[in-house]
This record gives structure tokens, sequence and C-alpha cells, in this order.
DNA sequence: TAATAACGAATAATAGTTATCTATTTATAT
DNA sequence: ATATAAATAGATAACTATTATTCGTTATTA
């Protein structure tokens, strides 16, 4: 799996560096669509002198080249999620925590708007806000 | 139609102001969805001593009060739509317009979703992404 | 019309993100 | 392995959208 970036950054003329792969391990390996400061602080303990913007940058090179999808969820900061699947997700209101939604029928969905439309699609994003099973059991706040 | 603005902001126990009425008509007569920014260049003609700080504050309370909704298309501003039915968006990523999509089937999305999820379910953002019909006579920037 | 609570404008402050600069590191060909 | 050229990482400053603060002004209510 790590081959695969290696191979990826080098083919797209990018240097394969050790922050770049670290970056890239942290959002394959959550599911909590990590923020930019998030994967930083994660990586603090292992890479101390990493700066917050090596993370924007790598980030934005490895959307580029498909390896990791960016998400908007109407908060102040973005996330980003390795799984580039096509999937819609749901954030808490009260935790803030983003959660992945699958196995729903994204493509009948689509279909429709790409038979309404004028324009010529390429891409979209779902947006899901509730209040979360953990959540549904503290006192609202 | 302004006294229903007026009602409910009065009802709200929010002050009837002549900026505020200017703001919520702006959006109430666009459908481009505009952004704090936007709406601040189409009044400067008619309130020109009126701050910015000032759209940001009265979108805050027409959101608060239902009469409009912030839209967050993954740019780097938020926008405001005075159409407060629930509906799909989709922005021209060669222009960055945005427009409405309306006469979609959402509801059976939605349940989908409902069912599948342990969240309880509050609202949604549906956002399209591609190029309108305008661009797609230009050349590929 | 007076009292009071909220407001608008100006300004400063904040936070997320991006740009700049330079020493260092990676990739490639020897 | 090593030298070289190009790209990168880190530090820092800059930028932009948004929010907080302050104070003179205005809308509401009686």
């Amino acid at each position: 799996m790590e081959n695969r970036v290696t191979a990826l950054l080098r083919e797209k003329g990018f240097k394969v560096t050790p922050q770049r792969l670290a970056i890239y391990k942290v959002l394959a390996n959550s599911k909590a669509h990590p923020s930019a400061e998030n994967i930083f602080q994660q990586l603090q303990p292992y890479y101390p002198t990493m700066s917050l913007a090596t993370v924007y940058k790598t980030v934005e090179i490895l959307k580029e080249i498909g390896l990791i999808q960016v998400l908007n969820a109407g908060e102040d900061s973005f996330r980003y999620d390795a799984d580039t699947s096509m999937h819609p997700h749901i954030r808490c209101l009260q935790c803030g925590r983003v959660d992945d939604l699958h196995d729903i029928d994204i493509n009948t969905f689509i279909g429709q708007v790409a038979e309404k439309t004028p324009y010529r699609l390429t891409g979209q994003q779902f947006y899901f806000y509730g209040c979360c099973p953990v959540c549904q059991g503290k006192p609202a706040n």
C-alpha cells in the first residue's frame, strides 16, 4: 500500500519524502476525517520538527493525484479522507465527529440530477447533520 | 413580504433596522447565492456607511430566525440563500456560479440514510460540481 | 418624549490557509 | 557510492474570511 503511494508520487513528478508518506498513512489509518491541525498533532511525537505548512502542502498534493478527497462539512476548517470512494458524510452537531455513510444508493439520486441539470456533472458531496448515538445519551447542550 | 421579516425579527426579540431589511431584500431578490462580501458590495451604493461586520451579524440573525440558509460549497467563503426550502446546489468549477436544483426527489435518498444511520437526522446539504452551460462553450481554463 | 436596551460603524483581533525564503534532501546519472 | 540539479521542509510572514470590542447612535416601549 505504501508502494502505491510512492509509485504515484514519482509518476506525477513529486518527490517521495517521509513526511508525505506519514501524512498519507495517518489518513489511511483513520476513519475520523482529520483536519490539517489534527494530522499535525498526531504526527508531532514522531516528527517534532514538521510544520503545519508541510501538512497543508502535502494534502494539496495528495488531493491532486487523487489519493484523498477534501471535505467541507460546514465547519471552519477542511477535513481529509483517504477513502476516495463516493460516499455521503454525517456530522454530529453536538460533538463534531464526522462519520462515513456506506451502503447507500446514491446513483439514482445523481442520475436524476444529471438528467435535469444543463451542467456537465463532474462530482458531488453529500452532507448530513444530526446527533450521533453517543450524544443522544447526553443532555443536549 | 417585508412585513413578514419585520414581524419575525420583532417576535424573536431583534430590532428592525433598515440595514437588516436591505440585507434580507438582497438575498430574497437574488438567485446567485451571494457571499457576505457580495451583499456588502451590492448595498454599498445605497448604504455607503454600512460595514462588512454588519452584514455578518445580520446574516447570523437571519439564519437563527430561519429566514435564510447558509451554504458551504467547498469555497473559501460562505454563501447565503433566502430560499430555505430543502434543495441541492450545483457549482460551476470554472466560473464559480452556484445554482439551485429544483424538482429533484431527495426524500427517498434521505429516507434511505435515515434508515441506515444510528444518528438522529436534523438536516442535510447536497452539493454538485461541474461545468455550467455558459462555460461549456468556452475553452477550458 | 424620555429611558433603556440593542444596534451600527470602526477597528482590532482571531483562525485557517497560503506564499516566501533558504538550507536540506531526494532522484538521477555517473 | 557520489556529485549534481531540482524539489522539498521548515520557519516565518502574509493573507483572507470571520468574529469580538468599543462607543456613539437609534429603535422600542411606556
